[in-house]
DNA sequence: TTTAAATGTCTATTGATATAGACAACCATA
DNA sequence: TATGGTTGTCTATATCAATAGACATTTAAA
């Protein structure tokens, strides 16, 4: 918790500070005394007025990850960031294991469309191929984690949106329409600031980072099933890659 | 590019949009024109001031990635985000392959110590254990790409310092010390703003974005040699994972 | 050589951000 | 029940960020 604070950067002290917080609690720096330091404290330390150190808490208050109580501190409500294995059988349902109570996959909208270049590329198919397009977000214990733009190839999913409603689950829908195993093939990893859509699915913060990937799943001949752009807010998830 | 830009989130307009502008750069989205659009086409896109975006590209020209031009419009001087696949072979030499002319690791620090308790259970060592600790830059055509932090156990590898001083890469030192093959067993990958540390080492300008790994290497018998963290700038570059 | 289109510069104004200080309200505990 | 430590609220001021408009300067092309 050295680094100074940085001026005129186009990001905001407090948006700063707010961060540095942010990613102590994650980090279990406050764990022994469950809260995070005095304001007066917190000020000295990144070299601010308290009033800008007020306004990261209320920040990070309006995220529910401290709650201030006056007369005693500003107590830390939640700390967790949830871990994404991504494997050759990555799936988001149990994926998240005992890491929590419930996680679900809501289905925002759908349409039938034709192939772009990139979805083609990924689901090879030929630019202008029907294909089923699905918004979903993912919440776990209610909380969205991450939001999602997903292909599949329109001839052999149909019914994907159907039955995606229906099992909240992509596994649990492909096995609904006869795909019992599938595998992860690739996954490419990037991040971003959030976006206003993204802020509005995963209730966000503005200034929060998204992490991005892009993924495509096959059958067990190899054949593309799906492929899906997701976002997930960075401050509630990692992904960790086992070769 | 359709999305609009957000006020009052304690991220100035003008970095929204710089941040937005660097990522369509990178993702091609001009390069039919080889320039970007002109600062009052990019003023009603946004639906902000024309001079709202031009500090936004001051500060990309700051970054060396456009040069505005009087008369002519602003031109794209470079427009790379460099690929990283992640595998049990990821090498962070050879994994540049063709995407560049010229790679090399810096060895800005190092030191012998003793290991925390993160450290340990990466390595599989009791804390305490003596571990060699470096830090590294590395450069992709001269330009910072990544900033590290690297743990070796300290009785096989005591020579790792001085190894990278003269191979520039981990590979490279390895093989001198006797390690001829290596694996990747584990990647954990967040992202975070650049902290001030990031922000000198990466030659990264206030608010930038992070992605962090957490990787750790082993050899042929499963032995932890390394642990590492990583951080890249997140505007060059990408993963890639393939199962 | 003219013209259109683009960036560069200047002034002025408004709202968000940050600092500064003072004091009120509340809580735990000595 | 005092007291010290903490968050909450208020006022005032300075600086940064953003908008608005006008006009100069440069370039490429008609």
């Amino acid at each position: 918790m050295a680094g100074q604070v940085q001026r005129q950067t186009g990001v905001a002290l407090w948006r700063q500070i707010a961060d540095r917080i942010r990613q102590a609690i994650s980090a279990g720096v406050y764990d022994e005394a469950g809260m995070v330091p005095p304001e007066t404290v917190l000020a000295l330390q990144f070299g601010v007025n308290r009033h800008t150190v007020r306004s990261a808490i209320a920040a990070l208050a309006q995220e529910g990850i401290v709650r201030a109580v006056q007369g005693r501190g500003t107590l830390i409500e939640r700390k967790e960031r949830l871990n994404f294995p991504i494997t050759r059988r990555t799936r988001f349902t149990t994926g998240i294991g005992e890491q929590a109570r419930e996680m679900r996959g809501l289905l925002l909208g759908h349409s039938e469309e034709r192939a772009d270049d990139e979805v083609a590329r990924w689901l090879k198919l030929r630019p202008g191929a029907p294909v089923i397009r699905m918004e979903t977000v993912r919440k776990v214990d209610n909380r969205p984690v991450s939001c999602a733009t997903a292909w599949f190839p329109a001839e052999r999913f149909a019914g994907m949106p159907a039955a995606y409603e229906k099992t909240e689950s992509i596994t649990r829908a492909f096995a609904e329409l006869g795909l019992s195993d599938y595998v992860r093939a690739t996954t490419e990893v990037t991040a971003a600031h959030a976006d206003a859509a993204d802020l509005a699915a995963l209730e966000l913060t503005p200034g929060a980072i998204v992490l991005i990937t892009k993924a495509m799943n096959t059958d067990l001949e190899g054949a593309p099933v799906q492929y899906a752009i997701s976002r997930f807010s960075a401050d509630r998830v990692q992904f960790t890659i086992e070769n």
